[in-house]
Order: C-alpha cells, then structure tokens, then sequence
DNA sequence: CTCGCGTAGTATCGAGTCGATACTATATGA
DNA sequence: TCATATAGTATCGACTCGATACTACGCGAG
C-alpha cells in the first residue's frame, strides 16, 4: 500500500491508479447512497424500509429455487437471522406470503401478495436517474451498463457471494436437441419464463482469464 | 408516465430504453448494496456501521464552511436530528472532536481527532472494486467515471440537494489578476489547500443545456 | 433404526439508525 | 425589542442488523 515510486516509466497521462479507483469508490458510494435516499423517500409512506423495496423487488424476479430467506440473505448480503425479521414484517404487512416445500419440510417459499406487487409498482420508478441516462447516447449507456456489469462481477467475487442472474448467462443452462430448454444442475427442463428469473445457483459463463503466471 | 408509443420512429436497436433505465438502476442499487456490505465488514470489527464510514471520510475531505451537522446531513441525506446522534456516537468514542464557531455561537465545527484519521485510514480500501477497475482500460475508466458523474449530478438536482464538489468545478471559485484564489460568495481568500475541499456551498459551472426544442 | 451432522429457518437480545416532534440558543432584521 | 430564521440537541418509537441460541427436518453411516 505504500505510494512509492512506479517501476515504469510513468505515462504522465493517468491522473494516478490508486486515485482514480477511490474516486471510482466514493462515486458509486455517493450514488448508492442518493438511490438509497430515493428509495428511503419512496417508501416513507407505506412504511418501508429501502431493504423493504430491495426484498420485494427480489422476490418478483427470482425462481423457485431461489425464493427462500437464505437465498435473499445472500442477495442482499445480510445474515439469515436479520432477513427472517425483515421478512416477518413484511408478511405482518400482507405484502409477502409464506409457503411449504413438498419435497422438503425446512423449506419456506415467499411470494408476494397482490397487494405486494402493488406495493413494489408504487416503489419502482422515482426518476432521476432516467434524466441523466437520457443524457448519454446509446453507445455510452450501453459500455456503462456492460462497466458497471463488470465491477458488479469483481465484487461478488471478490466476496465469495454468488453472481444471481438468469439462465442466458449461466454455466449450467443446456440447451436440449428438441429445442426445449434445461438446467444442468437440477436436471429439470425449464419454461420460456423460468429462464428470465434470477437464480441463487448461476454461475457466470467464462471463468475469466486466469491471473498469475 | 404511461408507456405509450414513441412520436418518433422507434429505432429496433435500442433495447427498450425503460428497460436499460430499469437495468441501469438496478446495478447502481446492487453495487450500492455490495459497497455497503464491504463497508459493513471493514468497520465491524472497529465497532462502526457504514455512515460512519461515511462521516469519517467526508469530516476528512470538507472545508471550513461544510463541516458541521446540518452540512453533513444534507451530504448523506439524512435528517439533522439522525445525523446529530450518529456525531454524538464518534464523539464518545474519541474519533470526532467539535469545536465552537468563534463568529457565531449556534455553529459547531466537526474534525477528525488522530483517532479518527486512523480509523479512517482502515476504513477506507478493502479492494474488489480495484480488480474489477483495473480490468478496463483507460479510455473505458475515464467514460466511466464521467458518466458516473453526470448520473450523481442529475440524481442531485432532481432530489434538489446539494453537489459538495471542489473549488474547482464550482461558479463562484475566482481567480484573481495577483494569481491568487478566492470564493465570489464568501469573498474570502482560500489558499490551494482549501481549493481541494468539499464544499456544501458549490454549485455547478455549466448550467446544462436547456430541455426543449 | 437411531445417532450424528448438516441445512433451513426462527427467537431473542442489545446497539444503533432513522424520522418526527419538540425543544434551546443564537443570529438577523424590521 | 420582538418576531422570525437558523443551528443544533433531546427524546421517542419503529426498525435494522449481528450474534447467539434454538427448533425442525433431511440424510447418511453404522
């Protein structure tokens, strides 16, 4: 960590690594924290927390393999204990209902209540951002989206937490000779929908290039 | 806000442009979040929660005019009387000092006791982010961070809040005929080291281009 | 078949965030 | 000088969050 002189010849043209990855650090924290600002906002008057809009906001976008409180803890990056809380609440509230596994008797599927799906419609949109994505041509917001994927992916590494996207970009999806679709983990076939739903067991596709020599 | 048709013809290669807003948000909140996990780790150990985090690194990076409660509230977005008890936690543990305005009795000016600055210093890097920067080239970094930083700016001005930015992006930083720097608000002199500081005061050079035809 | 172990989830406690409301004290200005 | 605005604090209640301890179920080895 110490700064140090560079090994290299130093191109005078980069305004020091170091500085600029903290400056990439505190942009996203500050950005992180407005959207949390705006969701801590959209939520005052239902009552809900931004974790609350996060939970619910989950649970409209994942499987059946994946819609458990252990797969939201790792989603959100909490403990199990804390989530089981958040998700008392939200079922006090209606918002979010509880069901059995058939297989499986420690299991707990959550869905949400229409009145949840109501809830999550009135939390979503809020704006601000949109103004300034409009702002950016096509080419931009697309090598941002494709950026910013990128960093998402090196911090889940970086973690040791799982990536959570759909079959598109999973390891594990098979495509079947009749033309049906598979997953190579559970073995069982999926529909046109499944296949858009974010699962706790993706695994991205390229192991990306090794590090050392 | 309903969806309707584009008045224009719709260009087939953009995906959606609400869809890539949508996608655009959910990054931002999902980085936002893995951010704050990191940051929950590194302060656990020290006792502290991630606003913390974030008071330490702003009282360490403010000028003279921003370093106060109210200041502070508004950068984290947060209610003074919330922001009041979080200061009221570093103070007793010894990493926050106050200290009375000389000119007017109802401000308190906030710094970073020794204490403080350490705990900062390992609060701040825990990496991640670093690998996933370092796999972009420089071109692709600095579109990344531009665009990021309009994305804050329209996000601030839609919420109405302040941009906390340095001297030098600021309208009403001067440069005087004897080389010398100064605020056209404050009308006082600030030395280079000031010119480096967030301040609650800054606002943006450009006023943006107009919205309409 | 039951013992042990691992997994999924819940219960409870304490520290802390956070907003709302109400309050004190100082500045400003008509 | 009296009203109003500004800066900050105090207190309350709902909630988050982690830690720890707990229940219940599944699974495999003996």
């Amino acid at each position: 960590m110490a700064p140090g002189r560079l090994p290299r010849a130093s191109l005078p043209r980069d305004p020091a690594p170091a500085a600029e990855a903290t400056r990439l650090h505190e942009l996203l924290e500050r950005l992180g924290a407005a959207l949390r600002a705006e969701a801590r906002a959209a939520g005052a008057d239902l009552g809900l927390q931004p974790v609350h809009a996060e939970v619910l906001g989950y649970l409209g976008r994942c499987n059946r393999y994946s819609d458990g409180p252990l797969a939201l803890a790792e989603y959100l990056g909490l403990t199990k204990g804390t989530v089981s809380q958040s998700i008392a609440l939200l079922e006090r509230r209606g918002l979010v209902a509880r069901g059995d596994d058939p297989a499986d008797g420690r299991k707990v599927h959550l869905r949400l209540t229409p009145a949840g799906k109501r809830a999550l419609a009135r939390l979503v949109p809020a704006g601000g951002l949109e103004a300034g994505a409009d702002a950016l041509g096509h080419a931009e917001r697309a090598a941002l989206l494709t950026a910013l994927e990128g960093l998402l992916r090196a911090l889940q590494r970086a973690r040791g937490g799982r990536s959570f996207g759909v079959c598109g970009t999973c390891r594990h999806f098979l495509r079947e000779p009749d033309g049906g679709r598979r997953c190579g983990l559970t073995r069982e076939p999926l529909t046109e929908r499944d296949a858009t739903l974010l699962c706790r067991e993706h695994e991205g596709l390229a192991p990306a290039a090794a590090g050392g020599p």
